[in-house]
DNA sequence: AATGAATGAGCCTTCATTCAT
DNA sequence: TATGAATGAAGGCTCATTCAT
């Protein structure tokens, strides 16, 4: 009721402020990972962020505004990942390794649980539907061009129809590692990397004669 | 007063009790599908149930037992739609009609959101988890066994190595078709169908020899 | 709405009513006995009594009813057991007896457990209370009574104003019994007995000079 | 602020935490008087302690351990009046005055309704069961220490068979007279104390030669 | 007379959020 | 800025009681 700087009403900047954010985002991040959104609570998370239940409610309005926060750091870490198409060479035993990587707080990783929970929420807050449907489509628009690039571009030299199809598939089979991680996570480490090898060899062939479907 | 002494699932017994159980199902599986295992509230399922909150309880035990009984379904599910590889000829066209298939409470369809639900919960509810991974584990045998067989039987006449990737790829494509389903929900039907129609063209050929990855 | 014998408002009469009524209340006894009256539920009664929950709201308008019937018979033996006083050679014995003895539903027992709320339940409910405190005096002027006759007519010819503190600590003494009932049920049973012969001894000796307080 | 490190109880320390629950265990005793243990419901505790229902959890984690907090209570009242015998003088005095006590939030004194709904706990709880039989066994030892001390030493030289019975019954008498303080909350205050002082002077008597029982 | 399914109020408990300090 | 005590609205669940059969 005294010196009460009411033209804050949102969150803070500066560089405190913007720590503060990253530490209680990644703190809700390990709990959601843990107990998901909801059933971890805003006290679970003030503890492991090591700070007050009530100091969180400075940086973020709300539980759910914390939630949306960590989604949207997700899609873009997508976002961030498009285009790594490119590196051909060893793309299958990068995305194997990233299956089976610790679940730690890393900051740049896909985590399954949340990826998951991120998409059930799509159905419901047409928010996170919309954000989360415009980062698929950009992804899948990167693909498709990334495989219509010409070879010597470091493409795959697909014709397009072929190229938006394949990214399609593509798309489904990098989200179905993501599911499977989460329902299989002791899968085979060797399996996965040589049926990525043989999948993305048959996806990304260069095009000569088509098998009949 | 009809057939009295049936299959006695849990609580009670007869066409009564059974009746009531799958109506509670029908309703938690519309709650859940709309507000997530978590934010469903029993209240809100007895309204959709039309009965009050205390009957549900002559039923399940607790709610977590619903759950279990949704996700328990949801496998059953899965466990009955093994081996429908064999009809290869409109399999992307059946497939991708699922896909678009309306969201009802039909009680034969793996049901997106739950889906994800579940291999989220997979990774927390270790009685989940099991359940998940076995049922995966025996899809995926399925899987390989069918394109193992010989195509004069209805299979695909794959070598054991290949089809035991090729059942994995086929297990994360199917999986991330559901993701897709929850995040982008319009998305083209045709190309759909048709992306399917050629990557199942490409996984299911008759082999020769093999592109070089 | 049709055939509605709407003139019995309260209980049944007729033999099997009684039997009814009975069977309930030894069922309820035997729960409020095992889990207070509190705890104890009406379907874990009916269940007791084999009976369906509805049934027994033909012979008791609620729960408190029964609660009160149970209360007003076991006000009952105590009214039947006014008098015993009589028997002196071997009341310690027989006093001692009734502690040890099993906590069956034994219709003419004062069950410690059941006393005890009773008694707790006496400073709550005013009808309980008036019904407990008017059996109490009764008990007590019977007592003293019984100290009073002259001891060739089997009573201990005690003066009115000793006989009647001694029938007061008397009373005190025989529910002080009861406490011990429950709070130390495995209470020597020797000790007892002759703990109770001596005391019993000093109370009813034949007075000569008392001594001074 | 003020004293910051004192002793930890259970959940929460520092003063202001120890004034809580004190808050919160005097307005439970007052509604347990009131209604019972389990009549008395946590909304109504938080009402008479003047505080939300929410808040009473931060200091307790169940109703049941506030329950266990109040007989523990309870009995740790018994195990400070341990050798009030000694003073003699006035005994049946203070015995009979404590009869009458206001039944007011007093923290120091054995509420007869608790100590009877206690008692009957004990027959179901094996935890109330055991803390009560320890808290009495010690009663009765003290008691009896008491009774076989040299009267020069402020005790009563009784033999030690004799002092064990006496122990027994004088504790039957104390809890008669809790028992009594329920279901006669009236009785006269004259003759209560001087029927105390009759029993007392005999079972306190110095012994030359027993009445034969 | 008897059943047991059904109701709905109320209970214990949790938790997102606020606010005095 | 930071705390954590405090609130109060649900949430899951139980149970006395009723009623159609």
């Amino acid at each position: 009721m005294m010196a009460e700087d009411a033209m804050e009403t949102a969150c803070r900047s500066g560089a405190r402020a913007a720590a503060q954010r990253t530490r209680i985002l990644q703190a809700a991040q390990k709990c959601f990972v843990e107990h998901g959104f909801h059933a971890a609570s805003m006290a679970t998370i003030a503890q492991t962020a090591e700070m007050s239940p009530g100091l969180i409610y400075r940086y973020f309005r709300s539980k759910s505004e914390i939630i949306l926060a960590i989604i949207e750091r997700q899609l873009e870490i997508v976002r961030e990942r498009i285009g790594s198409l490119h590196v051909a060479n060893d793309l299958a035993a990068g995305i194997a390794d990233s299956f089976h990587a610790p679940t730690d707080c890393h900051d740049d990783m896909i985590i399954a649980p949340l990826f998951l929970e991120t998409s059930a929420e799509a159905t419901r807050d047409p928010q996170v539907g919309a954000a989360v449907a415009a980062v698929d489509t950009a992804v899948r628009t990167e693909f498709t061009r990334v495989l219509m690039r010409a070879r010597e571009e470091g493409g795959y030299g697909l014709p397009e129809e072929l190229a938006t199809k394949r990214a399609l598939m593509l798309l489904c089979l990098f989200e179905g590692l993501k599911v499977r991680e989460a329902r299989e996570p002791h899968l085979d480490h060797g399996l996965l990397e040589s049926a990525l090898g043989d999948i993305l060899g048959l996806l990304l062939a260069p095009q000569s004669a088509e098998p009949a479907g």
